[in-house]
DNA sequence: TTGTGTTTTATTGCCTCC
DNA sequence: GGAGGCAATAAAACACAA
């Protein structure tokens, strides 16, 4: 059954002129697909050709996916706004981070409106934008690319709807991961929910992407939480102070000083997570009168980055930023540190260690699949070849996919460091996935008798056969989070010299790393 | 292996805007 | 009127449980 279902898979992709009937779109397809509409809900005709050309199908069929992509957005917000209309404190800070579009992501507005906007802001719009109710986002907002993530923990609820959904998730769903984690571990806001807090378990996945959506959001919602607590337990921010006793600023930040926010979530004194609050100094401590974006950025870098992810590592970098918002003239506390450098080991080392673990938790559980992942994630120097490889075979639907593959071979070097992140994505959707991985393991088996699985599967089709949801999931956090669809328009229509704004958050967010990174090192 | 439920794709009709 | 989008529907593909 299963092979023939993979046969008949293999039909539908290989003979699919023959047959007119319903075709599925290849992983490769899918995957430009999701991220394009990741980055643009509402395709400019032009988009669309260029599309249609690239993923070697028709405009038709571009409009309809995307039509029936935002119709599927639609149902899942309207599903999970039903199901979760009860995060109204939650709410308040969601709200709070609006960026006040108010932009109908799905309805009124026409395509032609993103021309004009940053595509940041096209992702903002996804975010915050009037068609997501509040609880939407402080829930499970886009439903989709975060279930992957999110989700994962709750197969239950969940079943096995939205691989697709799963898939970006890619590039979804760590917004949501990171709502909720951030409203939850902002000491004020409880978690949310019960599946909230099962995510707070999690180690969530750094995402780029999202880190100019966060960063505001932390900012805000810190404020407000300041705000909240001063007026809790004194006087209100900006009213009065007790004076400051004499070289408050000259002795290092004491415990007392942040423990007031803490105080609800403390209840882990001695977790292990304490090594790693007091490791967060070389992070950022150096509270450097630079922007604080870059500070949050690294937070929730580092978070997304880091694998425990328990509350005191969240305390510790929410006191961070109370202490950047409430001690700006606090400065250089600790100088040499926040060296771009620094950053970028700390994030490699956040990735390495948590990889390791990974690799661990994969070996345990997930059999070939992990086996599968391993191979891939654990050889940096092997991970833009394997790309370019595997997306090569998925790119057989055309000519132009084929062409299309080289562009990873552009793939900057900072590729890896996203590339882990969205493993960790990975790797959590594995691991609930696996959760039923006896079964997948059972799948599986017949090729682990021929050993080599892998490369067996390899070889006949330059395909990994994995059951088509796993390997949806996989795939699609990893290469549509990886895969530089944004390069591969850019050059396109850069070369056209079209007007057209580039989606580009994950470039962008490439870049502005870097330039966060450049910006720090010129900063120290 | 089969039945069932879910997801994805395709089609069609209607609406809105230019 | 044409183009684009949304919504409803059907059907295929797929995953999963029994």
């Amino acid at each position: 059954m299963e092979e023939s279902s993979e046969v008949h898979s293999e039909e539908n992709k290989v003979s699919s002129e023959k047959d007119k009937k319903r075709r599925l779109k290849t992983p490769a397809q899918v995957m430009a697909l999701e991220r394009f509409y990741n980055e643009h809900k509402y395709p400019t005709e032009e988009m669309k050709s260029q599309l249609a050309e690239q993923l070697g199908l028709t405009e038709k069929q571009i409009s309809g996916w995307f039509c029936h992509r935002r119709l599927k957005d639609k149902k899942l917000l309207r599903d999970e706004a039903c199901a979760s209309g009860r995060q109204d404190r939650s709410s308040v800070v969601i709200q709070d981070r609006g960026s006040g579009l108010g932009q109908d992501s799905c309805g009124s507005t026409k395509h032609g409106d993103y021309r004009n906007i940053d595509p940041r802001e096209v992702e903002s719009r996804r975010l915050y934008g009037n068609d997501f109710q509040v609880s939407d986002l402080t829930y499970k907002h886009m439903s989709h690319y975060t279930e992957t993530v999110s989700g994962t923990d709750d197969t239950s609820s969940e079943s096995s709807s939205s691989s697709q959904d799963k898939l970006f998730s890619q590039t979804e769903d760590p917004y949501d991961l990171e709502n909720s984690r951030y409203l939850t571990h902002n000491g004020v806001i409880a978690p949310i929910n019960a599946k909230s807090a099962k995510i707070m378990g999690y180690k969530p996945s750094g995402y780029l992407k999202v880190k100019g959506e966060i960063e505001n959001a932390a900012i805000t919602a810190v404020k407000r939480q300041l705000g909240g607590h001063y007026r809790e337990d004194g006087p209100p921010l900006g009213v009065e102070f007790q004076p400051l006793p004499p070289g408050a600023f000259e002795s290092p930040i004491q415990k007392p000083v942040r423990e007031p926010y803490y105080d609800e979530d403390l209840s882990i004194p001695n977790s292990p997570d304490i090594s790693g609050a007091e490791r967060q100094p070389s992070l950022s401590n150096g509270y450097e009168p630079y922007n604080s974006k870059l500070s949050s950025q690294d937070l929730y870098m580092e978070e997304a980055n880091s694998s425990g992810m328990h509350g005191s590592h969240y305390q510790d970098k929410i006191s961070q930023l109370k202490q950047k918002s409430t001690v700006l003239n606090h400065v250089k506390r600790f100088p040499k540190q926040n060296s771009s450098l620094d950053l970028y080991e700390d994030s490699a080392g956040e990735t390495s260690v948590y990889n390791s673990k990974r690799n661990q938790r994969m070996s345990s559980k997930h059999g070939v699949e992990g086996m599968k992942i391993d191979s891939v994630t654990n050889h940096r120097g092997h991970y833009d070849g394997k790309i370019e490889s595997e997306m090569h075979d998925y790119a057989n639907v055309s000519p132009n996919v084929i062409q299309r593959s080289e562009y990873f071979k552009f793939k900057p070097p900072n590729l890896t460091h996203n590339r882990f992140e969205s493993l960790d994505t990975e790797e959590r959707g594995l691991s609930t996935r696996m959760k039923k991985g006896e079964k997948v393991n059972r799948k599986w088996k017949g090729i682990k008798e021929h050993g080599n699985q892998v490369k067996l599967k390899m070889h006949s089709t330059n395909e990994i056969k994995v059951p088509k949801r796993v390997r949806h999931d996989l795939l699609q956090q990893d290469y549509v989070t990886k895969a530089p669809f944004t390069e591969m328009q850019t050059r396109k229509f850069l070369s056209k010299g079209s007007v057209m704004e580039m989606p580009s958050s994950f470039s962008e967010d490439e870049t502005a790393e870097n330039s966060s990174s450049q910006e720090l090192g010129a900063s120290s």
